[in-house]
RNA sequence: GGGCUAUUAGCUCAGUUGGUUAGAGCGCACGCCUGAUAAGCGUGAGGUCACAAGUUCAAAUCUUGUAUAGCCCA
């Protein structure tokens, strides 16, 4: 037997089918940054149409989760299809580097500020420490493959940046948005510190849970508003509160009532209490009283100002109205103390009611608090129980077990607890009004964030932004001592402030006199001492990073971020902004969900459910996880689990299995000397670039509306369906039996060249290794990278007109799934092994007869049978052609036949002509041909 | 407890303004090929569209409720 596989052009290529991404993608890395793919980039798009997507800061602590990959992947599928989309899409990353979690990592170190360490060491050891964690996770996010200026990040501790963090206040408090106060405030006595929403969590807590009788002091003003009902003279009369927290007693100010809830008035064991009608029966049960009378009814309204005793201390205090009273718990008399809860803190501004706090920092009652001067808020709970038993307005305690407020450092209870604080006002200047209606500027996406960012802000108190810690920027202002009013000269002092940081870092601030800024005033002026909410920090980056960086535009076109940032930086950034220049900070807000486990639950420590991005990165590749973050739709919860990665690991491998076989197909292809004008080329090659060029159309849609998820899908399966199970099985019989330089084989690998430059651009945003890895592979001369590229242009749509146009290969393919479905048939049967080995007779009826036709004698190439003809449909139902079997199509019967013809051993298709060659006794014909004449000629397959 | 969001085959996703028997791909099973070979091709089996009521001639699609989950808040 002859050899005749030296004729064939068999496919050959160095692209490795085996990806092994853990050590390819570190030596891409390595690449990248020695030809520095970034800048060249940038320098290639200078001039250009600007798309800039601003970088929500990670806070710079611990190694990064799944979550930071997601979002960090997310944005650079962005930034990069923009740059192929022709814009200059620069990326500067950032990291948010003061607050309290860095503090206490640096406190476990070298202790707290103040006690084993000055202040000004241990901003420095934090600082320090906020240095380290940057590298750390710089050095993660870049080996996802995240392209951006990773040699200059900004840093909110950077010294410019906290210079213009206290600029930022000041035009915010230039522009009248700030303002102190006392307020109750989430407050830990750990940390001896407010604590902003975002650190407090909701855990059970057991608490007493006590019903404290409030003495009425004047009956006849009680009988009165209970239409005159009869009280004796010497009657005990009571209302009755409910309260899990003894301890903020001594601060009570009020009673609060709802004004439009049944009050009554009831008798039982010899004394008088009031409490909500809707309450009574369980309350009644409560106390274990089953005998009283109810003497009589009103509404709350009708009791308002009434005096009542306070159960404690020799002191009045009235009863009021609310609306927040419900009649969920209690007794529907709710006990108010203003300088310990935010309900009690509104209800008594209405009423002028004082703002308490005998409290200290520490949790324990101040010096001059009567009866409980020295104890712990928590621990005086007993003693408070103690002395309204010895009073006798104790009417009963238990034990509940109820979601409390927690430190989500310390994992303490905290307090609700009034102290001085700086606000940015929602409503003195109007800030919330122009916020909202900047809201509606933006472009929201999913668009249900609109509402959700709307109705967060509507609901939103005064933005407490004081915090008592030593690693944060200052609230660089000198306040009247008396007055609470701004030094005058602000403005320019916070200027003067802000040039020394600029020098110094923040370190100036703390260490300044006040007296050498404002001289004699320094009598009357107190320089604040409270550190900025970290919020407020990022939250000015439109200003300190977006507005400095001349690469950049302020707005952005688009801010991304997960969707808890509704609540966090879009509002931050939102609202300074608008208090300082009016407008949103970005065009666009776009929000991506979280991680949760196969069974769609949150993924934390605790349970044991990460996974961890370092882990995937190193066992299946940081490509890998980037296919992962595209294939998932992400506007809702992100899926992550083993079986995930392993179906995406398989696609993975179909993909880049294609990519290689194009490549493979390639060998020998130099496409400025080998490649046909549209116009040469084969009717299916012309065919399969349209649809690719139709594809790449859909593809730059979806990525221009951000929906990675379609594009993962069509690629993934332009490679299974178009390519893998139709085109590039087809024409593996041109490709390899026709003659290197024909006109057969050049059209189609034009066709493959085309495509692989197209589909690495496709690939390149989502799958950038392997982007760029096949560009090294293509043939050509080419730029260093696909990064430099844009959308490939090359891809020739066909005309509308044509014939055999993408309807034509649409039915040609229904008709090749009949084909094999009867094949199927016959190999079930041992009648046949490959389709090669079989002839079939397809019975058409005229339109389909017509449609084939088309083809002429290259059908059997399309459907890769040794033979098929085509007859009409009468001849396939006659009687002596039982064999003809109906097919899902109509109009279309079959019938199929193993081949009596020799097998060719060049290209395996059985023919009537093999063996009756003298010189090539074992091929067929167009072999022959192939092998040692002109070689044969196709025009459609 | 409240607000927002989601729930379609084992997995990832489609499913237009309600309109035939709910679609893909992966995975799985079985087979073929051995000239893409730790590949490739083919065929096939998988779904009470979370559940329940309702509106309608007709509901995966509209309404309400329930469950589960996520984010945010209390």
């Amino acid at each position: 037997m002859t050899d005749y596989k030296h004729t064939l052009n068999l496919p050959k290529t160095a692209f490795p089918m085996k990806a092994n991404l853990s050590q390819r993608e570190p030596a891409m890395l390595k690449r990248w940054q020695e030809i520095d793919v970034y800048h060249q980039q940038r320098k290639l798009a200078e001039g250009r149409d600007k798309f800039i997507l601003h970088d929500g800061p990670p806070y710079a602590n611990g190694e990064i989760h799944i979550g930071h990959a997601v979002n960090k992947i997310l944005k650079d599928i962005i930034v990069k299809s923009k740059s192929l989309s022709g814009y200059d899409a620069p990326y500067v990353p950032g990291w948010d580097c003061h607050g309290l979690p860095i503090e206490l990592n640096v406190e476990k170190k070298v202790g707290k500020p103040g006690v084993k360490v000055d202040a000004a060491t241990f901003r420095k050891k934090c600082r320090e420490y906020a240095r380290k964690q940057v590298n750390g996770q710089s050095k993660d996010f870049q080996r996802l493959g995240v392209f951006g200026e990773w040699e200059k990040p900004y840093l909110t501790m950077d010294f410019h940046f906290e210079a213009n963090i206290i600029r930022s206040l000041g035009k915010i408090a230039a522009n009248g948005h700030l303002h102190k106060g006392f307020k109750p405030v989430h407050w830990c006595s750990n940390c001896g510190s407010a604590l902003a929403e975002a650190e407090v969590e909701y855990k059970d807590k057991t608490s007493p849970a006590i019903d404290v009788r409030f003495s009425v002091v004047d009956q006849a003003a009680l009988a009165a508003s209970f239409d005159q009902v009869d009280i004796a003279d010497n009657a005990s009369v009571s209302v009755l509160i409910w309260t899990t927290t003894p301890w903020t007693l001594p601060a009570n100010q009020a009673v609060c009532l709802h004004p439009d809830l049944e009050y009554v008035l009831v008798e039982a064991s010899g004394e008088i209490l009031l409490l909500a009608q809707a309450l009574l029966e369980q309350s009644m049960s409560r106390y274990g009283i089953s005998d009283y009378t109810v003497l009589g009814c009103c509404q709350g309204a009708a009791l308002e100002h009434l005096a009542l005793q306070h159960p404690l201390y020799d002191r009045q205090v009235p009863i009021i109205l609310g609306d927040h009273v419900t009649t969920e718990a209690g007794t529907g008399a709710v006990h108010t103390a203003p300088g310990h809860g935010v309900d009690d803190f509104n209800v008594g501004q209405s009423y002028d009611l004082e703002v308490y706090n005998p409290v200290g920092s520490n949790g324990v009652f101040l010096p001059d608090t009567e009866l409980f001067a020295g104890e712990h808020v928590f621990k005086a709970n007993d003693h408070v129980l103690e002395v309204l038993e010895e009073k006798g307005r104790l009417m009963h305690k238990e034990s509940l077990l109820h979601s409390y407020p927690h430190c989500w450092r310390h994992k303490t209870p905290i307090i609700f607890r009034a102290t001085p604080q700086w606000f940015v006002s929602m409503e003195q200047n109007g800030l919330l009004k122009n916020a909202l209606s900047e809201v509606e500027k933006v472009s929201w996406l999913p668009d249900w964030g609109e509402a959700r960012i709307e109705s967060m802000m509507q609901q939103r108190p005064d933005w407490c932004i004081s915090r008592q810690r030593a690693w944060g920027v200052p609230i660089a202002l000198f306040a009247h001592k008396e007055t609470a009013q701004l030094h005058p000269d602000s403005a320019a002092l916070i200027e003067t402030v802000a040039e020394r940081v600029e020098q110094q870092g923040i370190d100036a601030w703390f260490e300044l006199e006040a007296e050498e800024l404002l001289g004699a005033d320094a009598e009357h002026y107190e320089k604040v001492s409270d550190t900025l909410d970290v919020w407020f920090d990022s939250g000015v980056t439109h200003a300190t990073v977006l507005m400095q960086d001349e690469k950049l535009t302020y707005p952005a076109d688009l801010y991304l971020e997960g969707s808890d940032q509704h609540r966090g930086w879009f509002q931050s950034s939102l609202l300074t902004s608008v208090a300082m220049n009016g407008i949103a900070p970005y065009k666009c807000a776009l929000t991506h969900g979280f991680t949760v486990d196969a069974k769609g639950h949150k993924m934390s420590k605790s349970t044991g459910n990460v996974i961890a991005p370092q882990k995937v990165m190193n066992d299946l590749g940081a490509d890998i996880l980037r296919l992962w973050v595209a294939a998932t739709d992400y506007r809702n919860e992100m899926t992550v689990s083993n079986e995930i990665f392993k179906r995406t690991a398989d696609s993975y491998r179909r993909i880049r299995n294609t990519a290689r076989f194009l490549l493979s197909n390639l060998n020998g292809f130099d496409p400025a000397v080998n490649s046909l004008d549209a116009d040469q080329m084969l009717k299916l090659d012309r065919w399969i670039i349209d649809r690719a060029s139709q594809l790449q159309q859909e593809i730059i849609d979806a990525y221009d509306t951000y929906q990675f998820h379609q594009i993962y899908q069509k690629l993934h399966h332009f490679c299974v369906l178009e390519l893998g199970g139709f085109y590039l099985d087809i024409i593996k019989d041109r490709q390899y039996t026709t003659q290197t330089d024909s006109q057969a084989r050049r059209s189609a690998q034009t066709a493959m060249y085309h495509i692989i430059e197209a589909m690495a651009c496709w690939m390149a945003p989502i799958l950038s290794f392997t982007a760029d890895e096949i560009w090294q592979h293509i043939p050509g001369q080419r730029t260093e990278s696909i990064f430099l590229e844009t959308w490939y242009e090359g891809l020739v749509a066909l005309p509308d007109e044509e014939q055999m146009g993408a309807d034509y290969w649409q039915q040609v393919m229904a008709v090749k799934t009949a084909v094999n479905k009867e094949l199927e048939k016959q190999r079930n049967e041992g009648r046949i092994g490959s389709g090669l080995n079989a002839e079939v007779i397809l019975y058409c009826d005229d339109k389909l007869y017509q449609l084939l036709s088309l083809l002429g004698d290259e059908l059997r190439f399309v459907l890769i049978t040794s033979e098929a003809d085509i007859k009409p449909l009468s001849d396939g139902v006659d009687a002596t052609q039982t064999d003809a079997t109906q097919t899902d199509i109509e109009g279309l019967r079959l019938s199929v036949t193993a081949s009596e013809h020799s097998k060719c051993v060049r290209c395996w298709h059985h023919r009537t002509e093999v063996g009756k060659d003298e010189q090539h006794p074992e091929l067929c014909g167009r072999c022959i041909s192939n092998v040692e004449a002109e070689g044969e000629q196709r025009l459609y397959a």
